[in-house]
DNA sequence: CGACTCCATAACTTAACAGTTATATAACGA
DNA sequence: TCGTTATATAACTGTTAAGTTATGGAGTCG
C-alpha cells in the first residue's frame, strides 16, 4: 500500500506529530499550528503538505486563512495494518517457547572465542 | 518520542514492512529475508539495522547466521500513540455540533480579540 | 588447510528531505 | 486604494537515505 509509506513517514516526525497531536484539540488555522514552534512559517507549511498528501488532516478555506483540521484515513490506514501485523503475529505466536524467547533482553550472543 | 520517530520511520518503507510481515510468521536468516526482494544482501542489511534500531527486531547468533525475530516493543509505542492520538480526539470530537460545525464552512466572521 | 557461505561494513552515487530567505497571491481592514 | 495579514511557492543549501559494488571476517565443511 502506497498510502501508507506516505502515513508512516509522515509520523516520523516530532513537529508533524506535534501538529497532530494540537489537531486533536479542533481545528487550527497554519499561524497558530506554526506558533509553538522556532521555525519559519513555509516550513510548517511544507509539514502540511506533508500531513495533507498523507491524508492525515484537511484543509478548507476561511477567507485568507486555511484552517487544518484531522482526518482519520491516514490513521485508520495504519491501524489497518498494525490490526493485520497484530493477527499474523499471534497466528504464528502461539507456541510458548517463542514467546518466551521474545521475553529475554535482546540477545548479544557470544560465541565469539 | 525519539524511539517513536524511529519507529514510523522504519514503518514508512515498504521493504522494511514485508520484512516485518514476513517475521511474524517466524524467525528468518538474512539471507531467508532477502531472497523475495529484487535487491542486494547489503541493502538488505542495512534494512534490518533500521528494523533494529528502532526496536522492531531483534537478532540473535546462530554460527554464522543472524536470525531475525520480531520484538514488539517499537509496535507497542506506536500503538500508545495512537491510543493516545484517539483518546485526544474522541474528547474533544464527541460533540456532535462541533463535528456539524467543522463540516459547514459557514462562519467567515472573525473572533480576533 | 582451503573453499565456501553468511553477513556486515566501507566507499560511493543519486535522490529526497528539512530548513532557510525572498517573493507572490489573495483577502481583509481602514 | 493602500497597507497588512495569511498562506503558498520558488530557489537554494546542508543533511540524510537508499541503493550499488567491493571487501573482509567469522563460521562450516571438504
Amino acid at each position: 500500500m502506497e498510502s501508507l509509506n506516505a502515513a508512516f513517514f509522515a509520523l516520523s516526525d516530532p513537529t508533524r506529530r506535534a501538529i497532530l497531536a494540537r489537531l486533536a484539540q479542533g481545528e487550527a488555522t497554519v499561524m497558530e499550528l506554526a506558533e509553538p514552534f522556532e521555525m519559519s512559517q513555509p516550513a510548517i507549511s511544507r509539514h502540511l503538505k506533508v500531513l495533507e498528501d498523507a491524508a492525515l488532516i484537511a484543509r478548507r478555506v476561511d477567507g485568507t486563512r486555511r484552517p487544518c483540521r484531522l482526518r482519520k484515513d491516514g490513521m485508520r490506514a495504519i491501524e489497518q495494518w498494525l490490526d493485520m501485523m497484530r493477527a499474523a503475529f499471534a497466528r504464528n505466536y502461539d507456541r510458548l517457547d517463542q514467546v518466551l524467547a521474545d521475553m529475554q533482553p535482546h540477545t548479544k550472543g557470544r560465541q565469539t572465542p
